[in-house]
DNA sequence: GCCGTATCCCCAACCACAAATTCGC
DNA sequence: TTGCGAATTTGTGGTTGGGGATACG
C-alpha cells in the first residue's frame, strides 16, 4: 500500500486560541489507531478537526487528493507538484475534507472514497474500544480488545487496522509542520524480515516489536527539537560507538539513558496498564512499543535552561504510553536557531523516515544523509552562539531591578547588600 | 607512579515577585 | 461558548557553596 495513513489532528487552529503555544501544540500527526484514542477521551477532542497527512511533505495536513498519483498532498506540495507543469496540471485531483468526532470506518471511507480499504469493519464506538484497551500479561502491550470482555484479537479493531496494511512503507514517521507531535508507527519496510523489521504481536497498528541493531540504535539516534547541544558530538554519532555502548551497555543498560517508567504488569488492570511502554535493553536488542502516542516538542523547548534535559514524558493516562527520555549529561546552551537547525532537529522535524526519536527504527539511514548531517552539525557548532535566550524581557527588566542578599531577591523593604539600581551596596 | 593538598573552574541552588497560565464557576 | 476572578506556576539575575578537574610537592 503506498497511502500514508496518517492523520493530521488539526487541533484549536480552527478555533480561537489563547496563545500561540496552544495552537502549536495543539498540531499533531497520529495514526488511526491513535487518532481514535486521542480524540475519543472526550467532547472536546473529539471536536477536533482532522486529516490526512501530505504524503509527500509528510508536515502537513493534506487538502487534495491527487487521483493520478494516488497521494494526499498538502496545498504547497499541491502547488509544487502541479502548479508548475503542465504535463501533472491536469491530474485528477479531489478535495480532502476534514472531519472530526470519531467516524466509523465506512464514514472515513465514504468521506474519503480513494481509502477503500478502511470500509473493512473498523468498529465505530469510541467508548466502547477505549475502554476496553488491555495489556497482554506476556507482552506488555496494549491492544483494542472488542466488545464484552470477549477477547478475540483476530476481531478486534487493530488487527482490522493491521490487515489494512495501512502503513506507508517509505514515511513510516510523520513530524507535524510544528514539529511537536510524533507518532511513532514502526516501519515494515524490511520484506524480508530481518532483525531489523518490526514484528507485529498483537495486531495494533502502533503495537509492534520492533527488534533493531544495537548499533544501529545508536547511530540513528536523533533528539528532536528540544535545543540540545552536543560538545562533543562523538557521543551522539557513532565515532564513538564504544562511548555510547557505554551509556547503554552499563549496569542500568538503556534505562540508564532512558528514564523509562514501566509500571508493573502484575498490578494492571485492563483500564489501568493500557499503553504501558515496555523497553528492553539493546542487550536484548529489541524493543517493545505499546502505542504511538503524540508527543509535544513545544513543551520540551519551553526550559531553555543551561542543561538540557529532554523528557518526553507520558503522562499515565489511559491508552497512553508512558515513556520518558532524559539526556541529564548533555549540556549546552541553545537558542532558537539550535531547534531548526541541529542535526537532531531538522530530521524529525521534517518528518524525515531514516530518523526516530529513540532510534527505534534502525539501520536505514544513508551514509550520505549521515555525513550531510554531521558535516552540518559541525558547522553549526561553529557558528553557535550560547546566549541565553531571554523568554520574557519584562520578568528580566524586573530581575535587573530587583534588590539582594548575597544575589539572592529579598523582600520588598528587607535590608539588602545589593540595589542594582543605586549599584551600591547597603550594609 | 602514587598520594595529599591547594587552586581553579563550573554550575545548581537560592531568593521574591510580576507575569503567565490554569482552573473553576 | 465566553468571560472573569482566583489560584497556581513560571521565569528572571547575582551570589555562593559544593564538587570535579588540574597542578604541584
Amino acid at each position: 500500500m503506498e497511502e500514508c495513513f496518517w492523520f493530521f489532528w488539526l487541533g484549536r487552529m480552527n478555533a480561537p486560541a489563547k496563545t500561540q503555544e496552544h495552537r502549536r501544540s495543539d498540531a499533531a500527526s497520529l495514526c488511526l489507531f491513535c487518532d481514535r484514542n486521542v480524540h475519543s477521551a472526550n467532547a472536546l477532542s473529539r471536536r477536533h478537526s482532522r486529516t490526512l497527512v501530505c504524503g509527500r511533505c509528510n508536515a502537513q495536513p493534506a487538502v487534495i487528493r491527487c487521483i493520478e498519483e494516488s497521494v494526499s498532498l498538502c496545498q504547497n506540495c499541491d502547488w509544487n507538484g502541479h502548479g508548475g507543469s503542465a504535463m501533472v496540471s491536469g491530474h485528477k485531483r479531489q478535495t480532502i475534507n476534514c472531519y472530526s468526532g470519531c467516524p466509523s470506518a465506512a464514514e472515513l471511507s465514504r468521506m474519503w472514497p480513494f481509502l477503500q480499504n478502511l470500509s473493512s469493519g473498523v468498529e465505530s464506538d469510541c467508548e466502547q474500544g477505549l475502554g476496553l484497551m488491555t495489556i497482554d500479561e506476556n507482552s506488555v502491550s496494549n491492544c483494542w480488545e472488542p466488545s464484552g470482555g470477549n477477547i478475540n484479537r483476530d476481531t478486534s479493531f487493530p488487527q482490522k487496522v493491521k490487515d489494512l496494511e495501512i502503513i506507508d512503507k517509505q514515511n513510516p514517521w510523520i513530524g507535524s509542520s510544528s514539529g511537536s507531535a510524533l507518532c511513532p508507527l514502526p516501519s515494515t519496510a524490511d520484506p524480508a524480515g530481518s532483525s531489523h523489521s518490526v514484528i507485529e504481536k498483537l495486531g495494533c497498528p502502533g503495537i509492534k516489536e520492533i527488534e533493531f541493531n544495537k548499533g544501529d540504535f545508536y547511530a540513528d539516534f536523533n533528539v528532536d527539537d528540544v535545543g540540545l547541544t552536543f560538545e562533543n558530538y562523538e557521543e551522539l554519532f557513532s565515532a564513538s560507538h564504544s562511548q555510547a555502548s557505554h551509556l547503554f551497555d552499563d549496569d542500568g543498560g538503556i534505562d540508564s539513558f532512558f528514564d523509562i517508567r514501566e509500571a508493573s504488569a502484575a498490578n494492571s488492570d485492563c483500564q489501568d496498564l493500557v499503553g504501558q511502554a515496555h523497553l528492553i535493553s539493546p542487550g536484548e536488542e529489541k524493543i517493545t512499543q505499546a502505542t504511538c502516542h503524540a508527543v509535544s516538542t513545544d513543551a520540551l523547548m519551553s526550559n531553555p535552561g543551561k542543561k538540557a534535559d529532554l523528557s518526553l514524558s507520558f503522562p499515565p493516562r489511559k491508552a497512553h504510553s508512558n515513556i520518558s527520555l532524559s539526556f541529564s549529561s548533555l549540556t549546552g546552551d541553545s537558542n532558537g536557531g539550535d531547534y531548526q537547525d541541529c542535526v537532531v532537529s531538522s530530521m524529525l522535524l521534517m518528518g524525515e523516515p531514516q530518523c526516530f526519536v529513540a532510534g527505534l527504527e534502525s539501520s536505514s539511514l544513508p551514509i550520505v544523509t549521515r555525513d550531510s548531517a554531521v558535516m552540518r552539525y559541525k558547522e553549526k557548532k561553529k557558528a553557535r552562539k550560547f546566549d541565553k535566550k531571554i523568554r520574557y524581557a519584562s520578568r528580566k527588566a524586573m530581575a535587573e531591578v530587583r534588590r539582594r542578599v548575597k544575589g539572592r531577591f529579598v523582600k520588598a523593604g528587607e535590608a539588602y547588600d545589593y540595589d542594582p539600581l543605586a549599584q551600591t551596596r547597603s550594609c
